[in-house]
RNA sequence: AGGCGGGUAGCUCAGCGGGAGAGCAUCGGCCUUACAAGCCGGGGGUCACGGGUUCAAAUCCCGUUCCGCCUACCA
């Protein structure tokens, strides 16, 4: 292979393909449960079983790839645990959906035959996502891939509901509950999306029922009326204090019911006169519950009325009312209608209207759990970063309410309660008990409700890793090192995870959570299939490689911003991708074997000032790395490669390739593999396929680049001369091609110079490094000096202290010239004014840190002695005119 | 209603107390033997607005305004 052509251009295709089977051939994802090595660990956000990779998804994963890469390559026992989520409601509704399509439904088919189905369907499709995250370049310990429905997770639930049952955190109880008439279950507070509505306020009167007159209530559903069982009004209203003991009438079915004093009453929305139905709004039943009112029914699971709506049983909801508000209007009952607008709750699945419905259901009681979750963060245990999240976690946690857990659908880990169908009695067990336990009878029937699927989703950092049996995974990887996630389930699963890793495992689940951005489109919108605004990670992925694919997304994931993709973006990506192979393509060529270790004093300033900066710039980026800032490191890679590496040392190493002088060229041959060898391991993380790729083909290399050590900044020199030497031979090249640049002097055209230096130290470099200057500023005559004067018709460029004079005889406009000159001599002049506005003020000299002020002052100096050069300049120039 | 984030070059965004930056776009010069998916150079910004703190503010504080998001039990 390492004597194959190479080609032109990165062609990632195949690339991908062979790189991702070799690391998983060679066991290279595998994460050792017992190692000498330090632990790093990260669990998977698991995507559902049904989902397919979407950008969130996509971005969510590189940032776990490049952290578990990293620390693999720092020498870390690195375990990414993988796996999918049974996701109940959405996996039921892709089931029932093809059931449908067949004509048929869950119902007739029955529950065991659907719940069959469904795992034949996530047979057939439930690998689809995880082929997707191979495509990604995942480095997930494959052989340890978990489902949330795996008998080992489906234990951990069982022992995990069981327990929580004993202890007292379960419980069963009539509730309010967030009901969806279309999935027919119940929804945690968090499951309902509220989106603003246009709806109207009903001004409905309510006769008194011993007396003339009425109370109008303002109410936005009508319909639930007809289950109203008190009208209730502030204590502290004057307009109603008089109706202590007054029952008023209920419109249409005429039955009296209490007006009561309630604090909870608004005195200036709408009339102040509250209708309570408690069977049908969170809040009513609230106050029902502290004013012991009946709760009455009048709406079905299907949003249909039922029997207790009298006249208007069997119909729909909304339809009942549009029949109840012509029904009051007749009655003269209907007083006004106003346009209003409120938050009216959807499911985050269906996005069918939410009933609020009076129903038994199970909860998980979360105060003593949220407390020691928010203490964990509180004291520092876990960091949640970006900080700012620390703050809407708390937000959550000290408001959090019950969680109530059950689900009235068919896919799922099944509550494990069995009810005596002779005496009632509710037994809660791993296993189904042969009998009751209150009166013997074996007449037992288990709990159809499942569980929210959050619940297994919450036990995930230690029930992947075998709980609830004490394993060597638990007692290396947990708690694991960081958890990567997105905002948006901070507390559907991040807080409830922490909730149950502390309570069970007796430690939290992770000592870092990272939370990223979101991935919008260019435009900044949330990316929806609706809005047919998504872009498939997968299509970018062919068109571009996933290596540009993973190097967009992680040079634009800075902390706490949302990602606008842009498809130019990625395009400019993949330009690096290939800069990158064409520096390889070039380093190769003269690369045929390993170089040998080359003898000390052969090292070019080149040479010493890469591997300097090799070592810095490693540091910075490890840094960047271990601190979530993907946006710097990958920023300070891009930069580095390009624009030193490429272009100015490989540039300046072939003056030594190309040239005759032995020691010499074999020190830039071992420079320019051991620069190359290290940009990969850099770029590793971010672009695990293409870097591999060029290792392989690296002389001297046998194994993966994955497990290559990370550049280390002592492995390298510290060679401060080296960078400042090369800073004056960079800045006299960039001032010869400025001029050129300016003046529109053709490549073509060679120029002579004439380079006036302030020191013998200044000269000595210029002079050693006359060559570079030669080939990179296309110039053939130089003299270089000190007291040297600038020759007639040339351009005077000034860096430091150094004037370099360009002849420019015959080749240009000196009209023109004159107004480069100028304009040079506006800008300095400008910055040194500032600098000097800061040294005459005597409060920066006394109260600014010294090395401030003296580095403000050093500017001052420097740019004064440019000033000066530059306006001599321009005056030679205008003596030329005349 | 409360909370959070944001308004910096034409576009997308970094920077968040001491010389206004990047990528793309744009303009000019180049097919220089790794790369035209490239090389060299240039132009372009009262850092939303108004106050304040400071020797020093794009950066910290207060206010205004315009976007976006999250949370919420005013029917």
């Amino acid at each position: 292979m390492k004597t194959e052509q190479i080609a032109k251009s990165y062609e990632p295709e195949q690339v991908e393909k062979k790189w991702y089977a070799y690391w998983e051939e060679n066991g290279l994802f595998r994460g050792e449960a017992v190692s000498d090595k330090p632990a790093y660990c990260i669990v998977i956000p698991p995507p559902n079983v049904t989902g397919t990779l979407h950008m969130g998804h996509a971005l969510n994963n590189t940032l776990q790839d490049i952290l578990c890469r990293y620390k693999k390559m720092k020498g870390y026992n690195v375990l990414w645990q993988p796996g999918t989520d049974h996701a109940g409601i959405a996996t039921q509704n892709v089931v029932e959906r093809d059931l449908a399509a067949k004509g048929a439904d869950r119902h007739s088919v029955g529950r065991d035959r659907f719940i069959a189905l469904v795992w034949e369907w996530r047979e057939k499709y439930g690998g689809l996502i995880i082929n997707q995250l191979k495509r990604l370049g995942c480095c997930c310990d494959w052989s340890r891939e978990r489902f949330t429905m795996d008998e080992g997770l489906s234990r951990a639930v069982r022992e995990v509901f069981v327990r929580l049952y004993e202890e007292g955190l379960v419980y069963r109880g009539d509730y309010i509950i967030n009901w969806c008439p279309r999935c027919h279950t119940a929804l945690a507070d968090l499951e309902v999306e509220h989106h603003d509505t246009e709806s109207r306020l009903y001004y409905i009167r309510y006769p008194f029922q011993d007396k003339e007159g009425h109370l109008t209530v303002a109410t936005t559903r009508p319909e639930t009326l007809l289950g109203d069982t008190a009208v209730a009004v502030n204590p502290n209203d004057d307009r109603y204090s008089h109706l202590s003991n007054t029952h008023v009438l209920l419109p249409i079915l005429g039955k009296p019911i209490p007006v009561i004093f309630d604090p909870y009453v608004d005195t200036t929305f709408g009339t102040g006169a509250l209708k309570i139905t408690p069977a049908h709004d969170p809040n009513d039943f609230e106050i029902g519950n502290t004013h012991h009112l009946e709760r009455i029914k009048v709406i079905d699971e299907n949003g249909v009325m039922n029997e207790m709506a009298g006249p208007y049983q069997g119909m729909d909801r909304f339809e009942c009312r549009d029949k109840i508000v012509a029904d009051l209007e007749q009655k003269g009952l209907l007083e006004k209608i106003e346009p209003y607008q409120n938050a009216v709750g959807h499911c985050y699945r269906c996005k069918t209207m939410i009933e609020p419905l009076l129903s038994k259901q199970w909860f998980v009681k979360t105060g003593s759990l949220g407390k020691a979750a928010s203490n964990a963060v509180r004291a520092g245990k876990t960091r949640i970063l970006p900080a700012n999240w620390e703050g809407v976690y708390y937000e959550w946690m000290d408001n959090i309410r019950d969680w109530c857990v059950s689900r009235q659908i068919w896919w799922g880990h099944r509550i494990p309660a069995w009810y005596c169908q002779s005496c009632g009695a509710v037994h809660v067990a791993k296993e189904a008990p042969a009998r009751c336990s209150a009166c013997n009878s074996e007449d037992l029937v288990q709990e159809t409700d499942v569980l929210d699927t959050w619940f297994s989703s919450a036990l995930w950092p230690f029930s992947t890793l075998g709980w609830p049996d004490t394993t060597p995974e638990l007692n290396t990887f947990y708690p694991t090192s960081a958890l990567v996630t997105g905002f948006d389930i901070l507390f559907f699963w991040v807080a409830r995870m922490m909730m149950m890793g502390i309570h069970f495992m007796g430690d939290i689940p992770f000592k870092d959570v990272y939370i990223h951005a979101l991935v919008r489109d260019a435009h900044g919108k949330k990316m929806s299939k609706s809005k047919g605004n998504v872009i498939d990670p997968l299509a970018v992925m062919d068109r571009f490689g996933t290596d540009a694919f993973r190097f967009t997304l992680a040079a634009l994931a800075a902390q706490g911003r949302d990602i606008k993709l842009s498809e130019e973006r990625i395009l400019g990506y993949r330009h690096f991708v290939n800069k990158i192979w064409n520096a390889a393509r070039f380093a190769l060529m003269n690369l045929k074997e390993e170089p040998q270790q080359p003898k000390d004093g052969s090292y070019t300033l080149a040479d010493r000032w890469i591997l300097t900066r090799i070592g810095q710039v490693s540091r910075k980026i490890s840094g960047f790395i271990e601190a979530y800032q993907f946006n710097e490191a990958a920023g300070l890679v891009y930069q580095f490669v390009w624009h030193e590496l490429c272009d100015w040392y490989l540039e300046m190493a072939k003056q030594a390739l190309y040239g005759e002088d032995g020691p010499v060229k074999d020190a830039a041959r071992s420079v320019v593999h051991t620069a190359l060898a290290a940009a990969l391991k850099l770029l590793h993380p971010f672009m695990p396929f293409v870097t591999e790729e060029i290792w392989q083909r690296l002389p001297g290399t046998n194994e993966s680049i994955m497990i290559a050590p990370f550049p280390q900044d002592d492995e390298f020199p510290a060679d401060e001369a080296a960078l400042q030497e090369m800073e004056l031979l960079m800045g006299v090249i960039a001032a010869i091609r400025n001029i050129r640049g300016e003046m529109n002097i053709p490549p073509s055209k060679n120029v002579h110079v004439v380079i006036e230096t302030a020191s013998d130290r200044d000269e000595g470099i210029l002079t050693r490094n006359l060559a570079h200057i030669r080939t990179l500023a296309k110039v053939d005559e130089a003299s270089i000096g000190q007291g040297l004067a600038k020759p007639d018709k040339s351009a005077t460029a000034v860096f430091q202290q150094t004037s370099v004079h360009v002849i420019l005889k015959g080749l240009i406009d000196f009209k023109e010239e004159e107004r480069r000159v100028a304009k040079e001599i506006g800008k300095t002049r400008k910055e040194l004014e500032a600098s000097q506005k800061k040294l005459s003020n005597k409060g920066f000299l006394e109260k600014a840190p010294e090395e401030i002020v003296a580095e403000v002052r050093a500017r001052a100096d420097s740019l004064s002695v440019r000033l000066t050069k530059l306006k001599q300049n321009l005056s030679l120039l205008e003596a030329l005119d005349e």
